[in-house]
DNA sequence: AAAACAATTGAACCACGATTCATTTCTTTG
DNA sequence: CAAAGAAATGAATCGTGGTTCAATTGTTTT
């Protein structure tokens, strides 16, 4: 015999599966899932089609997976915000706040997570992000206690308000929003949201 | 010469063209926009695939324009409910009893109006009936007046706030949901929504 | 260096479903 | 009824992009 997998072999394979979902990313940042073919991220990822097949069963896979990660992120942010906030006027400042400018910082990114089409799997994982935001913000609401209103259904009221009023905006079609335009988005809707949890 | 298009050719064709139509509603109710393909329709409609062609340029300019007949109901619908209304909180309780109710009645159609994956001529579609959402119950606000944030922003936000509320009850693959639980639902988005609209 | 095995390559393959089009069937008029 | 023009048919075509795989290249051990 004359053959084992090695430390090294290990971590190059190791590196190059990262590399492939860094490229994933890239791709999907600059262009959103639908640019996001096999043939494109291989180009970026400066390997071959098939190469990819070693590292990941499909293309709904890998999109599947990158979405995973990026939604976890963006999951952990909103949850470590929430989490510092003593009020539920803090929570609802938080969330509109964190969200937005992380959506507008990120445009394309934001809109691949939240609004492009997406293939199936991609779709469940989106569900799950949006029920993690509602439980995190859910979750933050019980703390701080104090409404009536069944916290799960705030929570996913407060991520549907954002979102909704997030659309025009991540239109890979339009144009870069004024910052004026944000400032104003952010305090109606801190506004809203504080006013409909009841806080003056 | 020998054939002209008569009255009565005119009017089979376009029986013909509005049995294609209620095919395509009818295969979308029953399995979404995935399940719409043409030979689906077609068979439904009871003709063959190449004569939808008569009819409509493409498939997605079938689907665009059945979810644009759709859409425009749905539109009318809460446009005449909300113009009835006197108050804020009139306007927050007619809307969010019209949306889920019909929601829940017609589930399939309201997963394919508001959440399936589709075709980018009938997301642009989508786009503008959350728009007119918005635009209708925005009109409204402004009608009975009192609110200091833009009407816009508060219109999409109740819409945002229902329909995130609808994504789990909506999912093909959930079962029916119970009464208990919508009646729930809408007493919780009524209360939210009325106290975002600073009504007590 | 050679054997043994794994990873890489990229062109060929394939699945899928929309679309086309030659042929057939229907309508109208002289 | 025959001629002329539409419409209907459905099997063949086509485009797209994911996936496979035989050949090649790279890595590890003796």
């Amino acid at each position: 015999m004359a053959y084992r997998a090695t430390q090294r072999t290990r971590a190059n394979a190791e590196a190059r599966r990262a590399g492939i979902e860094r490229a994933t990313r890239h791709v999907i940042a600059r262009g959103g899932f639908a640019s996001a073919s096999v043939a494109a991220v291989a180009v970026e990822a400066d390997c071959s089609a098939g190469s990819i097949y070693t590292y990941f069963s499909s293309r709904d896979e890998l999109l599947r997976l990158v979405f995973a990660q990026a939604a976890g992120h963006e999951l952990e942010v909103i949850a470590g915000t929430v989490a510092e906030a003593a009020t539920a006027s803090q929570i609802a400042e938080s969330t509109v706040e964190v969200f937005v400018r992380r959506a507008v910082a990120g445009r394309r990114l934001a809109h691949a997570l939240l609004l492009e089409e997406v293939p199936e799997p991609v779709q469940s994982e989106r569900l799950r992000l949006r029920r993690g935001y509602a439980a995190a913000i859910g979750a933050a609401l019980d703390r701080v206690g104090g409404t009536q209103i069944p916290a799960e259904v705030v929570a996913r009221s407060i991520v549907g308000s954002v979102g909704e009023n997030l659309v025009d905006i991540l239109d890979p079609a339009a144009p870069n929003p004024s910052p004026t335009e944000i400032e104003t988005l952010i305090r109606a809707l801190t506004t809203f949201t504080r006013s409909a949890l009841g806080e003056t």
